[in-house]
DNA sequence: AACAAATATACAAACGTTTGTATTATTCTC
DNA sequence: GAGAATAATACAAACGTTTGTATATTTGTT
């Protein structure tokens, strides 16, 4: 490997100068510096960056920790951040959790060793409080959450439009005509499930129907439970769902249709996240669709611009045959 | 930050036994050790991984390039490298090209600075050879090359049985008694579209029919190309597609539901990767499945045990029902 | 008890940068 | 052309580890 000190001896200046050449320092002479360039590219130099980060005191990783790493949702979000980040100079170290506590505290570990410029977290399931992450990453690492946040926990917090977008959904099931209701609601140890579960219950609320305990379904996030769930509904005489996640619709869907009941006439159902299947199936998924490209630039340029408030990403809800009982409207894909 | 010169002078020793004490070295005393952990520990300790590798002059972080984080074909092999890699102690820096030349070599540059302990890669589409790779990896760095390989590099290459796979596809086509069976092939700078494109055509010659260049289709791997060329197959006559794809081949079922021909009755087609939406669609989608998390693993394990042969990981095909026209198969998830 | 062998620890250099300070070379001013 | 001001470079320490060698301590042998 090719150091500034081989390139200072062999131009016969010192490896200090070398080094500021490099930087484009205006302590370089011009001329200085086009030898060193030129020297440089002849001999193949690449910088080392651990040396150089050791140096510095600081790194440009940027650690971004998932619970899944195959959700589209996450990925779009690791997408959106890479964006960002890597036009600001920093580079992505992924982690996944697998939706396991200690995987979290491991990878939460792991950055702190690499001394990361920061670190962005949707926690996992398993989390039910952010003191790990306190405990872990200090007073001067900056934090950024997205989507699954702890909202005691400092730093800036990037979050979808919870309450609201489950709120239209379930309205728009209502103005369907469904008649009864149910939710497919998630984590209650996740702030989003419980926003989105209260979206949901103001929604019925609103409408004078009656908020009714036994057709909310909890832990129901998975195509298992989905399917689970949906039984349950059926039998609880529901007429429509809104699911808090697209992979325990899809659970359900596969349930009412294998009861013979048909979607959306006799049915409704609407997910949450816009997975791509959503569009591809037969019937087609309604769903609350998050924007998590844009969360995860969102995530980059708070850490970017130091901030640490909380922004809110709007949430879309995108209408397709599985709520269309109506058939007002067109379905898009 | 508490550094192991802290933990010395708060024991009265010095850096080098705390150091080798860490380590576990035989050459510290048992109660020193003890002393030293419990000192580390109590003081939160946590080795800075860049000076430590600096001083090594190795790293523990494994470099993957992929074109795409969010094709779930990728995920899922970054995540059987990742499950790999962990457990052997390991860091995994994942870089998307985006199907970019340009992105590609930026990411590479961008490992070797870090002086990965190796890299892993499936190269983008606009690569057509791996003269960039040779050239900033230099010699001594692994090199393992998954899925998207180029041959006349060194290091280890993981691949799939694509002649056999496609081959194995055509067949199928052609035992459902489909008479004129085009290909949607994919890029032609891909080794593994040759590959399959090979196996269509012999599969095609075996059963005594024509290989015709003109239902041969280029290039088409995405959705619109699919669609395109399928209107083009229809109206060469075809009755069946062999797709080297799943998103190209989800395009072509979409123009056929245009045109209102029946799938599977008076048209087939068969996908390639399994990507999760070819069962969910209606119909569903017949796929030549591989198997992404042991390809990661096997890449992993390639590099792990210094191996630099060829690996060919099967491919399995998935029936559901784009191609079930004699209504023979039990259609499964 | 004296010496050799072993065990345990200390010393110091090194990894490749960066950067504050010191030194030398150049330019400017009168 | 002497001195001041500025520009350009050199020197050296530092970042936090690891590790070869040297030193000090303990143990074993006769």
């Amino acid at each position: 490997m090719v150091t500034i000190s081989d390139i200072a001896s062999a131009l016969g200046v010192t490896p200090s100068t070398v080094s500021r050449a490099l930087a484009g320092s205006p302590r370089v002479k011009a001329e200085t510096r086009a030898a060193v360039d030129e020297m440089a590219r002849k001999m193949g130099y690449e910088r080392n960056i651990m040396a150089s980060n050791l140096r510095k005191g600081r790194s440009d990783i940027v650690g971004v920790v998932v619970p899944l790493i195959n959700r589209e949702f996450f990925a779009n979000i690791i997408g959106g951040a890479e964006s960002v980040l890597n036009a600001a100079g920093y580079n992505v170290l992924i982690c996944q959790t697998k939706e396991s506590f200690e995987s979290e505290v491991k990878a939460l570990r792991t950055l702190r060793n690499y001394h990361v410029a920061a670190i962005m977290i949707s926690h996992s399931i398993e989390s039910e409080n952010g003191d790990h992450i306190r405990e872990i990453i200090g007073e001067r690492m900056p934090l950024v959450q997205f989507d699954r946040v702890f909202p005691d926990l400092p730093g800036a917090k990037i979050v979808g439009e919870n309450f609201e977008g489950a709120y239209k959904a379930t309205k728009y099931l209502i103005e369907q005509g469904y008649k009864r209701i149910g939710t497919l609601a998630g984590y209650m140890t996740c702030l989003l499930y419980r926003e989105r579960l209260e979206g949901y219950r103001k929604a019925i609320e609103d409408s004078g129907m009656e908020y009714d305990e036994s057709i909310v379904f909890h832990d129901t996030i998975v195509y298992d439970k989905g399917r689970e769930s949906c039984l349950k509904a059926i039998d609880a005489g529901c007429d429509a769902l809104y699911s808090a996640g697209d992979f325990s619709a899809l659970g359900a869907i596969d349930e009412l249709k294998l009861h013979g009941i048909d979607i959306p006439s006799r049915f409704g159902i609407i997910g949450t996240a816009n997975e791509s299947f959503t569009a591809l199936m037969t019937p087609s998924l309604s769903s609350l669709g998050q924007h998590p490209y844009e969360m995860g630039q969102a995530a980059a340029r708070a850490f970017l611009e130091g901030r640490t408030d909380t922004e809110v990403i709007p949430m879309e809800l995108l209408l397709r045959q599985s709520s269309n009982r109506n058939n007002d409207i067109q379905c898009q894909k």
